[in-house]
RNA sequence: GCCCCCAUCGUCUAGUGGCCUAGGACACCACCCUUUCAAGGUGGCGGCACGGGUUCGAAUCCCGUUGGGGGUGCCA
């Protein structure tokens, strides 16, 4: 019988949540689903001076705002790699005890001096093995380093194929740091043995550490785990995400309004698509189609123009009820623009229908309906000059309130005023209704404006009207 | 420098030797629809990096060149 596969992921909390951290992260979940295998969560939280427990927080809640979390069987953890510290300690040791390992006592400045002195560099990297047969034991200023073995080492890569290292080419690193401690390479390697990993993907940028984790697996009398190595995502330069340079932060997506299965179903495509004429697909396709072996082997760019339409796609598809459900954070507390009890639901629930064709993004929804929501909408200059740049505006605007004053209050007979006033100016509808739309709204562009001025209500709209003649005037 | 990875429209991709005068999506442009803006519809622009092979036949296989990327820490 097979055992059952385990995949992980291992993220540091070191900073915010980056987005190519979510694709490694979806990538592993949805291979545990499709297997009906175990999803590991192990924070590598071993990096005290850039560690920080509200990072810890951001990874669970971005995870979990993705689907990943443990209210599904398939999900195990979190570990924190922090509480094995003595394990790490232990196999390192064991290494050293069975010659695997050795004590070194240069400082990296004795290295470097080494390798200028010597100058080759090709051969063991920077590190040359000088006291590879001192029989130098633990000690103060003492870093443990890993004997590299003649030969060669074969990484077996789920989407790369097999690649070859030349072990000549890989220093003997350290897995012990002077002060005891242990690092990444071993950390990881142990806490995988432990948790009984069967599956690593990760990205690319792991991919020079695989020969070495391999043989520390082997050292350590274990058969190595299944690996695949992802590409990275990319900026428009071509470089590797960066969460000081690029806007990487999943959390920021999230509070942009970007719906989690947009962020999902956009972060999926990129190195990857499923079947048919379209990318825009249920979570469960991706899930049943995904597959290791047709990941693409180059880098991704991040496009956020993309993801938007992605994003914009989904809100469409939502039922008008989720809609609203969904705006209510941009619509309530702090985030609204406007006076909290100024907010009137239903009135909000009106215009919903004309909202949701027009945003990309939940967060644009405000500005959107804000003139329903504010005594006067705040009028921006830029439309207000152009729309009364023309002499026609101010009398068809002064026609049109005349209009107001006695026609029946419905959108179509509104309409009907300010059609009748572009028959008498031979005006379109189009150009007709700037005037009115900067001085209802604030704005030259928004939804369609005669349902909003049917729930504004007579007297609000006359005086906003009034409030923009006046301005003129003056 | 050294090691490793990669190479289809601007971008994300489909393509696994004949179905390819290379398909889709985003972006862009035009037109239609239209109450501005969207949405929707129709159409357009635009690509197999280059050079050698292999083969009856190559975007697909091999080699080289060029170009990108990742790594090269007592970070993870």
């Amino acid at each position: 019988m097979a055992q059952t596969p385990r995949y992980r992921f291992a993220p540091s909390p070191t900073g915010y949540f980056h987005v190519g951290g979510a694709r490694t992260a979806l990538y592993n979940w949805i291979l545990a689903l499709q297997t009906n295998g175990v999803f590991v969560l192990r924070v590598e939280d071993t990096d005290d001076s850039r560690n920080n427990p509200q990072w810890t927080q951001g990874i669970l809640d971005a995870l979990a705002w993705l689907g990943i979390d443990s209210s599904d069987s398939h999900f195990e953890g979190p570990y924190f790699q922090s509480a094995n510290a003595a394990l790490h300690v232990a196999a390192a040791e064991k290494l050293f005890e069975q010659g695997k390992a050795y004590y070194c006592d240069l400082s990296t400045e004795d290295i470097q001096k080494r390798a200028k002195e010597s100058g080759k560099q090709n051969e063991r990297q920077g590190y040359d093995g000088y006291s590879r047969d001192r029989g130098l034991g633990p000690g103060a200023g003492h870093v443990l380093r890993f004997r590299v073995p003649e030969g060669s080492t074969i990484v077996q890569d789920q989407v790369r194929g097999e690649v070859v290292f030349d072990n000549s080419t890989i220093e003997d690193f350290v897995l012990l740091r002077s002060n005891g401690s242990p690092v990444f390479l071993i950390a990881n390697v142990v806490d995988d043995i432990t948790q009984g990993i069967t599956h690593v993907v990760r990205a690319e940028e792991h991919l020079p550490n695989a020969p070495k984790q391999q043989m520390i697996w082997r050292a350590l009398g274990h058969e190595p785990p299944s690996w695949a190595h992802v590409p990275v995502l990319v900026n428009e330069q071509r470089k590797k995400l960066s969460k000081r340079r690029d806007k990487v932060a999943v959390e920021q997506y999230r509070q942009e309004g970007v719906l989690a299965d947009a962020m999902k179903n956009y972060l999926m495509t990129l190195g990857w698509a499923p079947t048919g004429d379209t990318e825009i697909v249920p979570f469960q396709k991706i899930v049943s189609e995904f597959s290791l072996s047709s990941v693409n082997h180059s880098p991704a760019f991040f496009d956020i123009i993309k993801l938007q339409s992605f994003n914009a796609d989904y809100i469409r598809a939502m039922s008008l009820g989720d809609f609203i459900a969904a705006c209510e954070p941009w619509l309530l507390g702090e985030k609204a623009p406007w006076l909290a009890e100024k907010f009137d639901a239903k009135v909000f629930a009106e215009i919903a229908p004309l909202v949701q064709t027009r945003v990309q993004l939940l967060q644009e929804v405000p500005s959107m309906v804000d003139f329903l929501f504010c005594d006067l909408p705040t009028i921006d200059d830029v439309s207000y000059a152009k729309a009364f740049s023309t002499d026609w505006a101010v009398p068809t605007l002064v026609a049109i309130r005349d209009g107001f004053k006695t026609c029946e209050w419905k959108a179509e007979s509104l309409k009907g005023v300010v059609d009748k006033v572009g028959e008498q100016n031979s005006l379109k509808l189009g150009k007709l209704q700037a005037p009115l739309r900067v001085a209802v709204t604030g704005r030259s562009v928004g939804p369609p404006l005669f349902e909003p001025i049917e729930v504004l209500g007579r007297e609000v709209t006359l005086k906003r009207i009034d409030a923009v003649l006046v301005k003129k005037v003056s």
